[in-house]
DNA sequence: CGTTGGTTTGATTAATGTCAACGCACGTGG
DNA sequence: CCACGTGCGTTGACATTAATCAAACCAACG
């Protein structure tokens, strides 16, 4: 099978093949978590990166009055814990949605990796589009209702799914309860099921066995006020004339 | 007056005295903006890096419907725009709240501060603590209740210019109008008031002219469910011992 | 003074949550 | 093979919460 982790760096720009060659290195020893199954836990110490490869998984916090939010879903090619080398201790949990194929890569492998220039860039402006799309998650829970506020989160993840060459003709799967789902949107399950059945009445998706098919990309990115900018994808054409310097990020020796 | 930039950046961790001499000197060229006045657009290309001194500043998208969302706050001590080498677009605009003091830093000033590990680091973890803020403002907006939400807002605030030395025994001068509090919380400026009443008759706060009073921390903490965990400072005791290789990103020679 | 921008309040409407029940598909064990 | 339990989705009735509309108020400022 194709890497789908190449694949996604790659829209951000092109990669020399000895970097590639890395990717494909890296991503030999991957192993499998169950659904629903902790990757990492609030107030655990990291220690590896882990990178997705297959599966649905997310970033969640619980509250102490019972509830949980869900803060952002890393898919096929998405990289869980690249701050490891900066933060002591987890302020949030990551777990598994969906059984997960998930590769532990450790430290030293992380820095080879940032000692290439290209693969550092590209690194960084993943983590720079993850931020983006924390932001866009905030502006659709402020200011988009249920329905539209779904539709949203329907497109991205289409979008994202896409990119990695999973999503074909608008039709995915979404292995997620809609219990999961109103944990995500900040919702009851009961109106999300409402909001879900509305975006069917309105012919803009169908969803039967946690099968997403969206019916016609351009009408429902309209409804949501979906834009998908904030992903910066864009082809990666114009993204190489930008920055004449590109940056590598090195290892120095410990301060400690 | 004491360099604020400095006091934050050393939360994270001690800087060698050249790195701060390097900061004095950033510091110096600062310029004026008014108050509700953008710094940057959304589809602006983005040039330099502003860092702001003095004041408040926010991130923003205006929706399509005529409302907006702010997502992000931007105190004394915090950059605007670190990701300026990376990304192409701005796909959002950064706006001043008040009257702000803004350094203007370009581009090979940028390179050679993070061409110092230490400095490098600590922007580095600037940068992930920002993303960690966004994380808990989903969960803010997706899992409180208004009152509580706010409450939120405003011990996050009220540490976060703590650590800067401006938030004096939890009182602090909020320049912001109830309207765009309520852009803020996705809420109402009508409940925004009503929820603020309420902080108020329980004796959590006092607000008038914009200046927060928050009468005791230890009780509005626990009323809005604050953890201040997220940000990270935790006096950097336990932050040295942390990752034994520091890293630095240094400029390599232009790829085009 | 009169105007302006922001806050506060009340009345009403609309949106969302909660509670409870039912249905359906699936798997399990008798 | 069937009875049963379980998890999820769906629906309706109702309670609660928040938005909207409108007006009054208040301090600052020309």
């Amino acid at each position: 099978m194709e890497n789908r982790l190449i694949r996604k760096l790659e829209l951000f720009g092109p990669l020399p093949d000895s970097d590639k060659k890395l990717l494909d290195d890296i991503v030999k020893n991957s192993q499998i978590y169950a659904a629903h199954t902790d990757i990492i836990s609030e107030g655990d110490i990291p220690t590896n990166v882990h990178l997705i490869l297959e599966g649905f998984a997310c970033r969640y916090k619980n509250l102490a009055n019972g509830t949980r939010q869900i803060m952002a879903y890393m898919l096929p090619g998405d990289f869980c814990d690249l701050h490891v080398f900066v933060l002591r201790q987890m302020d949030h949990s990551i777990g598994t949605l969906s059984q997960c194929d998930v590769v532990d890569i450790p430290r030293p492998r992380i820095l080879e990796m940032l000692e290439r220039p290209a693969l550092a860039r590209t690194l960084w402006m993943a983590t720079l589009v993850d931020e983006a799309t924390l932001r866009e998650w905030i502006v659709n829970m402020g200011r988009r209702g249920p329905a539209k506020r779904i539709g949203h989160l329907l497109c991205e993840i289409n979008m994202r799914l896409k990119m990695v060459g999973i999503s074909i003709d608008g039709r995915f799967r979404l292995p997620i309860t809609q219990v999961e789902l109103a944990d995500t949107m900040g919702l009851s399950n009961v109106h999300v099921n409402r909001a879900l059945m509305m975006l069917r009445k309105r012919d803009l998706i169908t969803l039967e066995k946690q099968e997403v098919v969206i019916l016609d990309a351009g009408k429902l990115e309209e409804f949501a006020g979906f834009t998908p900018n904030y992903l910066h994808f864009s082809g990666g054409k114009e993204e190489q004339s930008r920055s004449s310097e590109s940056l590598s990020i090195v290892r120095t020796k410990a301060s400690a």
